[in-house]
DNA sequence: ACTATCACG
DNA sequence: ACGTACGTGATAGTT
């Protein structure tokens, strides 16, 4: 077997990962996207392909000797983003520590390096780059893997395909450039020549030689041009060839590369935060140093813990409660496992160390720091923890919008918090920790040990319903297609189906997409696309809700059903559900709505009841921006929306039409969501051009607003991040990059978090304040769900009254302002009838 | 692990 | 010249 030679064209790959991969920097602030998306692609390359070697070839300068040939050549090329740089050098010290061997040089190109070595080596090579120049390069030993979009997608051209993708040889590649040009690198070919004509003379002529030896084939302007650009055609096919005669030290004997990783990668990732690279444990030699040694204690009685707990006389008490329990006393890491504790089970084992750990969580005299509070109570079974500090709450506070790190090292606990309480004071975010955040952990955890009941008849009829449905929809949907394994769930398969076996067409669709709003187009076209629209609709709502409530009350004794508020998820201080997610059940269509008629309350003759604030943005942004005109259009009480119609399109209010109001909505959700023309011209399927006009009327109604939205991107600029009302912080570095789209998604960023931070922070103090008065009044009814602008109650009967007062006050009257929030309230049986 | 799709605010 | 609405989670298919 030969060898297996990889031949990486360094620059392409590092420029396609910059381009393809959000603008992150670590928390050093160092720019590594593009490093990041070449490690996982070198990762797995080596983990799939098992290259026998690997070697990279980087341009060294901008200059090189096809500039003396033509001064111009890639003179049109766009300056390298400063962001991309200094990515060029880190990645040259990955690939040292892997062992792989790298290649530049003064005066020539990467191409030119990889032409010398794949004409040197005695391997099969494979030349991996998204540059097309490199298919000149194939032959018999030589073949090109093109990165398509991203790093993912490669496509594989060799000397037996080139021809069907390309219709020319490899030699002809050079002919084709020298004849059409490359604006990209600026080569000129012959003016006035361009694709078409270019591959239709190769077919005819072979190559530019032959080409001008039949010049007198050609009549009228076609020869003219011929004779005209044959000095630039020929000067274009020496810029085009690439170099195979270098003077470089290749040896193949030392192409390889050191794997599994040294501990020299791991500490690069590491210091990269690569973690997701990291993860993956088998791509390295050693296990990472905290692994390695485990410099922590097992307790293995309860006359150990008794005795450890004895001696406690610390002011602080480090602890995690996870499938085992880990703490500290006197600065030394202690766990307990159920099996060497003697206990049947995890939960037998709380229940045993919560007997004598309790008496420190309920003294106020002892901070408790644990990495995540909620999830030590659900373990504890109990929120009777006081004076207790949650370092990851603290750390999604402190880290703005970027994702938080997990804590696992108990003995690192107190220095952690330390540095939190200085860092939380000194970014205003102490109130916000210490009078919101915090003590909403623990409502939460109430919250999420009342479940919402389910009404299992109607769950199980309704779960019957659909499953046959489904099962209907497959069959008849198989008799469509000559394939009996057709599947139906895959887009792909749909593609395949729809566009090249029955060869529906859309004009609007050129990239053969299969959802909703392609396939909704082509409904007439053929019976089998009503089938899949309604089979995607069907399968939504049994694969992601009626299935698996099914399952999970399967296995339980009652008819609650509990999520999980996740409180450090977002970028914008929302909460968010999961396992299973119960803020995105079905209401936008009638059919999906009925499965809220599978929610319930859980008192006999009891009541849902839903509290939802009418468009909470849209009124903050009112107060926020203080604009007077539109403080008093909001103030005068009628729908929002349909006053903003009338501004736009200057008429009275009673005169708006309903596309004019749908008009205005989306004009209104564009400004929340950052506003651009193309943006609204989607979502409204309207001309860019409507769309940037209509934006236009709005902000000469209300130019305060537009001097608002412009400072708060000036702010955010300023000072690097957006803040919400409550001074919870996003951080947005998108606004200093250099890549205009990065920079305006930033901006979007800067407009969009005031507005839903603040929402999020009104209503967690909104919920914190009904929880107030629910405990003070005795209530029995129980908060259950927060789904950002709606809060969901599950009263008893007697309590309707009382309930509907009490968070219609607080939710109103959280904070004061100018266009008061305005709550609308739901009460029904069930869920679906609260409208 | 990533992408497409679709449910919600 | 190019391509963009903001924030989530679950599922299945594909790599």
């Amino acid at each position: 077997m030969k060898k297996k030679l990889y031949v990486i064209d360094g620059n392409s790959l590092l420029n396609r990962a910059f381009y393809a991969l959000p603008l992150l920097s670590n928390s050093n602030g160092v720019y590594l996207n593009a490093v990041f998306g070449f490690s996982n692609f070198l990762v797995r390359l080596i983990t799939t392909e098992k290259p026998d070697g690997i070697v990279v070839a980087f341009d060294h300068a901008r200059k090189t000797f096809r500039n003396e040939i033509f001064a111009e050549y890639k003179g049109t090329r766009k300056q390298t983003p400063f962001e991309l740089i200094g990515q060029f050098d880190t990645l040259k010290t990955v690939l040292d520590a892997m062992g792989i061997t790298y290649f530049e040089q003064a005066g020539i190109e990467a191409d030119d390096i990889i032409g010398t070595i794949v004409k040197h080596s005695d391997a099969q090579n494979f030349i991996l780059t998204g540059d097309r120049d490199a298919l000149q390069l194939i032959d018999q030993n030589t073949c090109v893997c093109l990165t398509q979009k991203g790093l993912t997608d490669i496509k594989l051209v060799n000397l037996e395909n080139i021809q069907e993708l390309y219709g020319m040889t490899p030699s002809q590649i050079i002919d084709f450039k020298a004849l059409a040009g490359d604006k990209s690198d600026n080569i000129p070919g012959v003016p006035g020549v361009g694709d078409i004509s270019a591959i239709n003379y190769l077919k005819k002529y072979q190559n530019v030689e032959n080409l001008y030896q039949h010049l007198d084939d050609f009549k009228g302007k076609a020869q003219e041009k011929l004779v005209e650009g044959k000095d630039s055609c020929f000067m274009s096919r020496k810029l085009a060839t690439i170099k195979t005669d270098c003077d470089i030290n290749f040896d193949i004997t030392k192409c390889g590369y050191i794997f599994p990783f040294s501990n020299q990668v791991r500490e690069l990732f590491e210091k990269f935060e690569f973690k997701t690279i990291l993860k993956r444990t088998t791509l390295f030699s050693h296990k990472a140093n905290d692994m390695q040694v485990p410099d922590i204690t097992c307790v293995t009685s309860e006359e150990a813990l008794e005795n450890l707990l004895k001696d406690f006389s610390d002011k602080v008490f480090c602890f995690d409660a996870k499938d085992t329990f880990e703490f500290c006393v006197n600065k030394r890491r202690y766990e307990i496992k159920y099996q060497e504790f003697g206990s049947h089970n995890i939960e037998a084992m709380y229940q045993t160390i919560l007997k004598y750990i309790s008496p420190l969580l309920i003294d106020d005299n002892v901070l408790k720091i644990v990495p995540d509070l909620k999830a030590c109570m659900h373990k504890l079974k109990t929120d009777k923890i006081d004076n207790a500090f949650d370092i990851s709450l603290a750390d999604y506070l402190l880290s703005g919008g970027n994702k938080p790190e997990a804590f696992k090292d108990s003995s690192t606990f107190e220095q952690i918090y330390n540095t939190q309480i200085e860092k939380l004071k000194q970014d205003n975010l102490h109130d916000l920790y210490f009078k919101i955040e915090l003590p909403l952990e623990y409502l939460l955890y109430q919250m999420e040990n009342e479940g919402f009941a389910v009404d299992k008849d109607i769950l199980a009829h309704m779960e019957q319903t659909y499953a046959k449905e489904l099962s209907d929809l497959e069959t008849q949907f198989k008799q469509y297609s000559s394939n009996p394994d057709i599947n139906i769930k895959s887009p792909k398969q749909i593609a395949q189906l729809l566009f090249d076996e029955l060869k529906l067409s859309d004009k609007f669709n050129k990239k053969h997409s299969t959802n909703v709003e392609a396939l909704s187009h082509l409904a007439d076209a053929h019976p089998v696309v009503p089938i899949i629209l309604r089979h995607r609709k069907v399968s939504k709502l049994y694969l992601s809700y009626l299935d698996p409530y099914t399952q999970m009350l399967k296995e339980s004794k009652g008819n609650l059903i509990y999520t999980l508020f996740n409180q450090t998820q977002t970028a914008t201080g929302r909460l968010s559900s999961s396992e299973p997610n119960l803020q995105n059940i079905p209401v936008r269509s009638e059919e999906g709505r009925c499965l809220r008629k599978i929610f319930k309350s859980r008192f006999d003759g009891g009541k849902i009841m839903s509290f939802d604030y009418n468009q909470i943005e849209l009124r903050l942004l009112a107060n926020f921006s203080n604009d007077q005109k539109l403080i008093n259009d909001y103030n005068s009480g009628a729908d929002i929306h349909a006053i903003t119609a009338s501004q736009i399109f200057n008429i009275a209010p009673h005169e708006v039409t309903d596309l004019q109001r749908r008009t205005a909505k989306a004009v209104n959700f564009g400004i929340i969501y950052g506003i651009s023309g193309f943006g609204l011209s989607k979502n409204i399927e309207i001309p860019v051009k409507d769309a940037k006009e209509y934006i236009n009327l709005y902000f000469t109604k209300y130019p305060v607003v537009k001097e608002y939205l412009d400072n708060l991107v000036e702010s955010a600029k300023e000072l690097g991040y957006a803040k919400s009302l409550f001074e919870r912080r996003r951080y947005i570095p998108e606004l200093k990059s250099s890549i205009g789209l990065q920079k305006m998604l930033g901006e979007r960023l800067a407009m969009n978090m005031p507005l839903q931070g603040s929402a999020s922070d009104l209503i967690k103090l909104a919920m914190l304040n009904v929880n107030k008065r629910f405990k003070k009044e005795n209530i029995n009814s129980k908060l259950i769900l927060q789904i950002h602008d709606e809060l969901v109650v599950d009263a008893c009967p007697t309590e309707e009254e009382i309930v509907k007062k009490i968070v219609l006050e607080e939710m109103q009257n959280v904070y004061e302002f100018k266009v008061p929030l305005l709550v609308s309230v739901g009460v029904g049986k069930t869920w679906y009838e609260c409208k």
